[in-house]
DNA sequence: AAATAAAATTCAAACGTTTGCACAAATTTT
DNA sequence: AAAATTTGTGCAAACGTTTGAATTTTATTT
């Protein structure tokens, strides 16, 4: 059934690599080369070939071209959320990268859900797509399925990656960043910092909470599990993790999330504090919010669009190794001590 | 040359149709037949194929597939920019209800460029893609190129749109709602309302001019060339125009994007205006950060998400019509004067 | 038991390219 | 001038699937 038929009833018929040949009495297979720029077909038939094409209007059948050549020129991105903002910026580099590259992005959301991430493998190994750039759903618990699936299909995981899948991994430094995040509290003058921790099952989070843990002992401050609120990833929970915090004498937070940390200045406004004086808080990821809320809030910046740029090159150069974005500290009120909130 | 030859050296064979065919005794037409679940082939042979092709690890080859139908379940999606709130949120509503109709979405950026509109469109017709979704670049005068390059390929327009090409498109209520805007700001008593337009080559941002023109008059306010302010669409264009606004003793504004206000609540804060009382804002765009930053952006929500999802059953229904996606307005601090900005 | 109808399968071509091999023509070498 | 080489094209098969028409098998009717 052809849901388009009120649309377009006859599909126009599209030149093909045949008509040039017939045109010029000459064979497909010369202007497949032609087309191809190929040394040994002439120089005059070559021009005679690109003048005709343009003529007929030719534009090449990539589906034929990939089915022939048993590989093509795309390239599937799998995701959680196309539209989080984190995904859409690696999306973006990434996409920006590879068509340069003369490859295409098809990409398919997960929408956390492990059963959306094997049908999606499947759909681009279906396709035969040339690689395949994906960060897993929260819920995946091994990447045992990707391979079986994706077989030799290059494979580069980003952001949420599993050690034992063989192939390049982009990921960002989270335990460096967290410790460079705690490390600035402390240095600021924060003497008692929780954590907002996200889901032990993600390494992601596993790492920033080491950080966390190496920056409070590399400064002699004991690491106390009954500040360390896991499972805190959004505002409602930042919220009520953050009341017990302040409840539990903390002065500071870090937060392996920006929603979380958003939470947290909720409950913060509304316990009447009034500056990074009395509470300090970082996150991680720079989301655009968070530079322009109030108090602005200190952020590690992921790079998400470098991250999609470099996942995209490592596919590109065929690299299997661990390349780690570095976090970027950005100090804004949320932990200046010298700025009060609300100005 | 191959990038993966470091990577793969093996393509994996993967198991055909045919290779079914043969080890089952039968013809590669049946195979077929039986995985399409077409009637004309024996119960008792499909159970054995279905079986097989388990057993086997089959995966269709849909590239093989689509050349032969002469059609593909891919539908392009052509946006300005990926990672920009408004579109990430668009392909995530349409990519949501393409993928439960089987279609996958191959998705290309312009930049902004004419000439990278040009190339994405020709790249999706060599895909033979079953549809696109397009949006086009902000210096596109007309959809001349689009007709010429797509031919009987569906076309679905969103957000910005050319009505000399035919075809569904789906727009935002921009007339309706920068009435409405304007309006709730007449009505909240302010009376000399300035606006931050657009660029005048953008329909969408005409329709928004008009919009807020209606509802001056309607209400026997004086439209005022000289305190609309073109072209103003990013936050130190909004800074500047606000300061003139201010200047020619405006007591609010209506913003035709987002991060215009954004710059245009700066000027104001530089120039000690605390709270709507002195000053009012209403946005276009319910960016993400509009309700978190302070004073929270009262805005018109333009639903991109469910934009989104319009596009795409546009085009699964094969719809040639005009939609209109209502814009709501969500009043904040920005232009409620009970509330100071600062509390 | 022969004739007819229905059901299941096979055959072969097609979709539009690409590419190894063969071949002819033009050029260079001996 | 014959032999060897280079250069440019053509031939035909292949990629993996789908599908109209032909054919075989099975079931039903006379």
């Amino acid at each position: 059934m052809d849901f388009h038929t009120n649309v377009c009833i006859f599909a126009a018929k599209m030149t093909t690599i045949t008509d040039i040949a017939a045109a010029l009495g000459i064979t497909p297979s010369t202007v497949s080369r032609a087309l191809a720029g190929n040394p040994r077909v002439k120089e005059e038939t070559r021009i005679a070939v690109q003048k005709k094409a343009e003529e007929l209007g030719y534009e090449p059948n990539v589906v034929a071209s990939n089915l022939r050549k048993g590989q093509s020129r795309i390239v599937g991105i799998v995701v959680p959320r196309i539209h989080r903002e984190f995904f859409s910026n690696v999306i973006g580099g990434a996409e920006n990268i590879l068509n340069q590259a003369g490859y295409n992005v098809l990409i398919c959301q997960t929408l956390e859900s492990f059963d959306a991430e094997i049908k999606a493998l499947k759909t681009l190994k279906n396709y035969r797509v040339a690689g395949v750039l994906l960060s897993h759903a929260i819920n995946s618990m091994s990447g045992k399925h990707v391979k079986d699936i994706l077989g030799s299909t290059p494979l580069v995981q980003f952001d949420r990656v599993f050690p034992d899948l063989p192939g390049a991994k982009i990921v960002g430094a989270n335990c460096e960043g967290a410790y460079k995040a705690t490390m600035h509290l402390i240095e600021s003058g924060y003497r008692k910092i929780g954590t907002l921790a996200g889901f032990m099952t993600s390494q992601a989070y596993v790492e920033r909470l080491a950080g966390y843990r190496m920056a409070l002992e590399a400064s002699g401050l004991p690491y106390d599990n009954s500040i360390v609120f896991y499972n805190t990833i959004v505002r409602e929970t930042g919220y009520e993790a953050a009341l017990k915090a302040i409840e539990a004498g903390c002065d500071a937070l870090y937060s392996s999330g920006a929603f979380s940390a958003l939470g947290a200045v909720d409950a913060l406004k509304e316990k009447g504090f009034k500056g990074a004086d009395e509470f300090g808080i970082v996150a991680t990821s720079n989301e655009g919010f968070t530079g322009l809320m109030s108090p602005s809030l200190s952020t590690l910046n992921q790079h998400p669009f470098e991250m999609g740029e470099a996942a995209a090159r490592a596919f590109l150069e065929g690299r299997v190794d661990t390349q780690v974005i570095p976090m970027e500290l950005i100090i804004r009120q949320s932990s200046n001590k010298n700025n009060k909130w609300l100005k």
